[in-house]
DNA sequence: CCAAGGCATGTAACCGGTTACATATCATCG
DNA sequence: CGATGATATGTAACCGGTTACATGCCTTGG
């Protein structure tokens, strides 16, 4: 019956092959794929006669088969905790756009904050044969790393930068930020600081930001006390919520120092509805420089962050990796700290 | 030579295949298959067997070897604007989400508002070998549905809904939310109305809103003019300016419509920036009910999408159908109109 | 008690490319 | 002029699964 084999289920008509192309062109199946990945590598008019015949039939070499044969997928997958927030959504669109420029395809997964679910998406990720893998932060299931090493699969951290640690990272001094950006509100003059960061469970970025900006406050013996120590979700409501508690009570901070721009905006929002003047009577700043920050009404004091270039970096030294070359382990990128309108010395009283 | 084929580059540790996985628990490579796929069709003993054996080897099957040979690779595809923009994420998030549980890989690629880069990306995802294919809006290049013919892809639209069309689409009736946002604007008063939509190129869901908000007004006699009828790309930026532009001559409108939640803010906040108190001297109303517009100060008066769900019913109707079953093919999703705090009636004067 | 049919399992061809190796051609050099 | 090597092309084994078909066993009904 195997005569019958391209008649399948009346509409199957069998999607063409290398070596229909090839049959076409009077050449071997080698030399088509040879003008597939190394065109130059194949004489100039076998070139002009392979290229003309795909043209005609509108041939698509099988990625799948391709893969399969020559063990590489141009393909690199990235776990994020979620698409829904503006900096990763960013960032990736640019990671995206710079592999598109490389032939690779991006492979995207998120892990909703959960390592556990962070390895069973890296597990999906390497069965569809990823050839390298983008991780964001540093803390994750041990048992991810042995998944990595045993499939051969290079990976890189992105988000910050630990020279110390052997895996690869790029990313901003996520400590250092933490401190100028406390520095700058101490120096304005606030001693009364509350802190509202985001989730340190499972985030290691955010876990060095706090530390820098505690350690500065407590440098400065205004050290907050746990009930000027909060941590959020990251979204409005949530950071709203912790605006609401912190400027209840009788003695309020005169500065709110937050994990990222989106609890920097939702405390703002907040406050500002409670009556607070902002920044005469409370002072806030936040992390990233989300591309709104600037057009906030207060616009917002915060420490920019180059995503875009952080993500593309991170491409580039996978793609350097794979074509076989030794691109540098750690790229540390720096921040700049972003003055506008949130920020001012404390009020006299 | 071929003896020593599994010893690659010193490193290379052949990793473990189907064959290994058969013969370390007696059985043929057949049966670990029908294991893997339909596990139900083997017997207990051999399945508890072979998942032992599995288990302890952490095997993972070759996806692309899988898809080689059963010609489905269970992907769905999906090409968007871009995932820098709140609204798709959310949606897109949800979709993953969602085809996870099927065991369903999203891939997703972006298009940049550009049909021949769409094309292009659609291209890449079918030599990527998607089993279907989700795609925003229904303008597409003309090469683009034969591509997805002969490659007997099935695909959806999203973002809009036209039973007449018969191209399978879920969303909302963007014409009728248009109209029932514009209508509530002339109830409330206003006859002195601009209107600031996202480009019309290429996008059908944009001009559908923008046609039914021109037809209501007209209806009111209060079409505005060319003067008061901009448009402008996504972004806080380009909002601002149209704003000011509006807001700056002698005769200002009332109210300003604006063709989504981003392009309002960036309105309302260039608005009040130049003095005015929104709603008192100014109505402003987007379209999406993104989740920050709940937050803004003022809060923002909009059609609320129920993006997560369009995008869900839209990878459901793709896995049914790949599924051999034959599900709904237009559905219509409800919107509604969100009352908060930027609109009012207008000033007296 | 035997034929028929259902079920679990094995054998091996096949999916559509890649690439190691063989072969052919031609320029170069001692 | 023959040996040498570089370059272009062809042949066919292989990548790691799936699945059509074959096989063998067990149940069931006449």
């Amino acid at each position: 019956m195997s005569r019958f084999k391209s008649e399948k289920s009346a509409s199957g008509a069998r999607s063409i092959g290398i070596r229909d192309i090839a049959r076409s062109a009077g050449v071997s199946t080698a030399t088509v794929s040879r003008f597939l990945n190394k065109p130059e590598s194949v004489g100039a008019d076998l070139r002009d006669k392979i290229s003309r015949v795909i043209d005609e039939t509108g041939y698509i070499p099988h990625a799948s088969a391709r893969a399969l044969s020559s063990r590489r997928t141009r393909t690199i997958g990235a776990i994020v905790p979620t698409v829904d927030n503006a900096m990763f959504a960013q960032g990736l669109q640019a990671l995206q756009s710079y592999l598109a420029t490389k032939d690779y395809l991006l492979l995207l997964a998120t892990n909703e904050y959960d390592i556990d679910v962070e390895l069973q998406q890296a597990r999906n990720l390497v069965a569809r044969g990823i050839d390298a893998l983008i991780l964001r932060g540093d803390e994750r299931h041990p048992i991810l790393r042995r998944l990595l090493e045993t499939n051969g699969i290079p990976f890189v951290n992105v988000g910050l930068c630990e020279p110390a640690k052997p895996y690869p990272s790029v990313g901003v001094d996520n400590y250092e930020a933490g401190r100028v950006l406390a520095r700058y509100i101490t120096d304005l003059g606030h001693r009364r600081v509350a802190v509202v960061a985001a989730h340190q469970r499972n985030n290691d970025r955010a876990q060095a930001r706090l530390r820098g900006i505690i350690e500065v406050l407590e440098q400065q013996a205004c050290a907050p006390g746990p009930g000027w120590q909060l941590q959020v979700d990251y979204n409005l409501a949530d950071a709203g919520d912790a605006a609401r508690i912190l400027l209840q009570g009788e003695s309020r901070p005169t500065a709110i120092i937050c994990g990222n721009d989106v609890i920097a905006y939702g405390v703002m929002l907040a406050a500002i509805r409670m009556g607070c003047d902002v920044p005469r009577d409370l002072s806030v700043v936040g992390f990233d420089d989300l591309d709104w920050s600037r057009h906030l009404l207060p616009s917002l004091t915060t420490i920019h962050m180059p995503t875009n270039e952080i993500w593309v970096r991170a491409g580039r030294y996978l793609v350097d990796l794979l074509a076989g070359q030794a691109p540098i382990k750690h790229q540390q990128v720096d921040f700049s700290l972003v003055l506008r309108e949130s920020t001012a010395p404390p009020p006299k009283t």
